[in-house]
DNA sequence: AATAATTTCATGAATATTGTCGAATTTGCC
DNA sequence: GGCAAATTCGACAATATTCATGAAATTATT
């Protein structure tokens, strides 16, 4: 059923009836009242390609999120996905997923009024450029740290190190003086190079010889710790740029016949689901994704239905407390 | 620019670019290829909505998946959500997304060509009858193990029996043969129905006093695992109905001073990103999700397309072995 | 072999799809 | 009758597609 044949049923005239369905003042209050409820009734529901072809918006914005070298897990994915979908649903948005590589074509725009762009380690201000057709398509981007070079695109920006530093001022305040670093190679680049500095604002100070740079998995994270305890003046504390290598650590710590946190602290980064199952549950840095989707989707939307110009945000990491950490051994 | 300008330029009549770029064979070669040169070159890219207007269908598929309860975890959503988009987006569909509870009501159904419901806990077969419109859209439902009560929809069923099946099998041949059940209450009930059974099929013989229905946490796991370990003839090794539980048994065991595998073997349930990083890495049943999203949609696409009647197909589980388990100990 | 007749083919013009909105018109009320 | 509120009318958005047209190509006829 089309709008034509419902307003014949109702006895209306076809803009009669649109107004009403619009929720326009023009319209008497029972009129509108009527059309509602026999639409209901019905169950006619005006054609959305119609709709948006003569209003000339979509109401609907993708997001577009690479396969492979995620800054955010999948689970993170679904968490900012849900975020993004209630703010921009209760604007009358729809959400329109994009995966895969940010590099294939076929990508129709024209019909989204708005991108959320998560970047990927690889991804480039080329990407963007194309993704967003020059400019032409209100986008936003989640992105690590720092903005890419295309200014035409708003950002969200994650930046890891408020977390890091409560992480080191909880590590200070419980008498950890000697703390130990494993990295994760490439990617960790940005916290490992600001590290020596944040040691400094919690008053701690800065050994090179307790950083190491390990892999991606346990095994990496447990030898890397292994290593750093195995010093003659070993670490109390051990700050893993990553959960799994996180886990490691403890194993490494558990290998040596010392608990955690009794004999050595641990903390790790992203709160990843399973940090918490890890024994004994990890005290991690992580983000609060659903402030980002917030943030994402109403610079998108200002953008989007104000033509408000693209703005820079950043939100920062925190540290969660779980039971990986505990008082300095003398 | 629209395609009016667009033929204008071209000096074609708006029909001609039409077929041009619908690969219609009623348009000679030359005309078409240089159409379609023309097209790229100015970046011309024609309406979707006024485009799906005309032709009466969207071209979009909707993903729609409860908040609470799910069959599937975030991370599985994910990778559900990606092949569906992969085959989907092969035949030219879009996929939206629809998180958040099925009851809601504002769900615009006109707009999309089908659907794919990933039914929780709670979905109920009403669920299904209204997000479909009585039927009247095409759908797809991931459900556990049966179809729901409504049978104009497709069921894409998961069936967890085989990949315990195949755990229990695999227990056995290490010479396991009393072997205790960590139940996780309400929602493992049709698994704990069958476990009797399949026990025998493994040529083991089940004894009700090995069973314990636990809750969700590790904790919970945790418990049942001593309090199993604790009976006179204690099991040898454990099954648990979530991975969560079956870390938490971990944790028994190694509280009681034994070792994972060495003394007791763990399977564990649903293989979460956590169960790999445990230690020692757990084994545990788990069911291939690309293979789900393809047959479902695969299913989808033959409703709409071709007016397939629905179907109901299942999906086994299967058994991915790491290292908690051993043989069994004397 | 040449001309007429017929078919093939590409193209153009017109119409359909469905809803919104500004301008014009009707209705109601004083 | 005059004014305001409510309603109707008609143009418009951008594309697909049917039908008609003209040209070119093929066949038939003598």
């Amino acid at each position: 059923m089309n709008i034509v044949e419902f307003a014949k049923i109702l006895n209306l005239s076809i803009g009669t009836v649109s107004r009403a369905l619009n929720d326009r003042a023009e319209v008497s209050p029972k009129t509108r009242q009527m059309v509602l409820e026999k639409a209901e009734e019905l169950g006619f529901v005006r054609n959305t390609n119609a709709r948006r072809l003569v209003i000339g918006r979509n109401y609907m914005i993708r997001i577009e999120c690479p396969t492979s070298t995620h800054i955010l897990s999948d689970r993170y994915l679904v968490e900012l996905a849900r975020g993004v979908e209630e703010v921009a649903g209760a604007h009358g948005y729809d959400l329109l997923l994009h995966l895969g590589t940010h590099r294939s074509d076929a990508v129709d725009v024209q019909e989204v009024d708005g991108l959320v762009i998560v970047a990927g380690s690889e991804t480039t201000a080329d990407d963007i450029r194309r993704l967003t057709q020059k400019g032409r398509t209100p986008a936003v981007v989640i992105a690590w740290a720092t903005p890419l070079d295309f200014p035409a695109a708003s950002y969200v920006c994650l930046d890891t190190l408020p977390g890091v530093r409560e992480a080191l001022e909880c590590l200070a305040s419980l008498g950890h003086r000697r703390i130990g670093y494993i990295g994760s190679g490439q990617p960790g680049q940005r916290l490992r190079d600001a590290f020596p500095r944040l040691m400094a604002e919690a008053g701690l100070t800065w050994d090179p010889a307790l950083a190491r740079e390990a892999g991606t998995t346990p095994d990496d994270g447990c030898r890397a710790a292994l290593e750093l305890l195995a010093l003659s003046e070993p670490p109390t504390a051990l700050f893993a740029r990553t959960d799994v290598l996180a886990s490691g650590a403890v194993q490494a710590v558990s290998q040596l016949g010392k608990t955690v946190p009794g004999d050595v602290s641990v903390i790790g980064h992203d709160n990843i689901e399973a940090a918490a199952l890890v024994n004994p549950p990890l005290t991690t840095v992580a983000i609060n994704i659903p402030d980002v989707a917030v943030l994402a989707v109403k610079a998108l939307l200002a953008m989007i239905t104000e033509k408000a110009d693209p703005i820079t945000l950043t939100v920062g990491t925190h540290l969660i407390v779980r039971r990986s950490c505990g008082p300095a051994s003398s």
